[in-house]
DNA sequence: GAAATGTCCGACTACTCCAGTCGGAGATCT
DNA sequence: AGATCTCCGACTGGAGTAGTCGGACATTTC
C-alpha cells in the first residue's frame, strides 16, 4: 500500500508554495531545487494542480506558480484526491471488479463494509490536515 | 492509492475459515469456489498467511486450511501487514529514499510529519476490527 | 500399498502502472 | 529581439502485481 510520488512531491511543493504566499510566483525551477525532486517531473505534477484550481501560474519571465487561494483553506484531500489516481483503497470498493468480483448475488463480499470504514478515516484525516498546517512544522533554520 | 488484492482476498478468506472455526479444515478449492477467487492465486496467499501463524494446515485427504485461533483475536493489521508489502504510505517513510529524499541537512521534508500521522489512522483502523467483527456482517442467507 | 485428495514450493509470465525524460511551441517581460 | 518560463504530448525503462504451472510430498481411505 503506497500512495504515488505525485501526492507526495505535490505536498511539498504546495508548503513551498505555501511559504511564499503573497510574494508573487514561484519558478519551477526554484522549487525543483529547494525541493532536490526533478524538475521536468514536477513540471506535470503542477500542470495537474493547476487544473484542479488548487495553483495559479504565470508564464513568460517572472513567471512561475503560486497557490491559488489561502494556505489554510487547502487541505491534504484536495492535493491528494487530484494527483492520485483514486481513494478507493481496494478493487471492491472500485467499479467494475475484476474476477475477484465483490458482490454475488446481489451480496457484498464480507469486507466490503470495513474497506469503506477504512476509506473514510483514510479521507478525514486527509481533510483534516491543511498547506498552513505543514508550513509550521519543520520551517527550515 | 490502492492496498493489493492479496490482502483484499486474504481477508475474505480469513472471514471464511471464521465461519468453519471449530469445525475442521476447508480445503483451498473450497474456499476458492465459496469466494469465486482463483485457486492457484490463493495458495499463494494461504502460504504466506500459515507462514504468519495465522492458519494452521493438514496435508492430504480431509486437509485444508483453520483458523490458527479465535476469530476475535485475529485483527485485520495482522492479516494486512503480512500480506502488503508494507503499510508505509509514501517512501518518505521508508527506508533508503530515492531522488526526492525526504531529509536535507537532517530536517525531514515539510509533510512527514503528516505521513506519519496517516500511518498512524490507517494502522488503528486496522487494528480496530477483527475476523469475529466481519463475519457479523453480510452473512449470506 | 495404491490411489485419491490435498498441501507445499519455486519458477515463470504477461501486463499494467509509475517515475521520469525530452523536444518543441507559446506567453510574457525587459 | 531575446531571455525566461509555462505548457503539452509523446515516449521510455523498470518495478511490482496478478495469476499460472509443474511437480514433490503428506495423509487418509479402500
Amino acid at each position: 500500500m503506497r500512495f504515488s510520488t505525485r501526492s507526495e512531491y505535490g505536498i511539498r511543493v504546495m508548503v513551498r508554495l505555501g511559504r511564499g504566499y503573497g510574494q508573487g510566483p514561484i519558478p519551477l525551477a526554484e522549487l525543483a531545487e529547494l525541493e532536490g525532486l526533478p524538475p521536468s517531473y514536477l513540471e506535470q505534477i503542477a500542470g495537474q494542480l493547476r487544473r484542479a484550481g488548487l495553483v495559479t501560474s504565470r508564464m513568460g519571465v517572472k513567471g512561475g506558480y503560486a497557490l491559488a487561494r489561502r494556505p489554510a483553506t487547502i487541505s491534504m484531500a484536495d492535493i491528494v484526491r487530484n494527483l492520485e489516481g483514486s481513494l478507493a483503497p481496494v478493487s471492491c470498493l472500485a467499479e467494475g471488479g475484476g474476477p475477484g468480483e465483490c458482490t454475488h448475488a446481489d451480496t457484498p463480499c464480507s469486507a466490503h463494509a470495513f474497506w469503506e470504514r477504512l476509506q473514510g478515516t483514510i479521507t478525514s484525516t486527509l481533510e483534516s490536515v491543511t498547506v498552513a498546517d505543514l508550513m509550521k512544522e519543520a520551517q527550515p533554520a
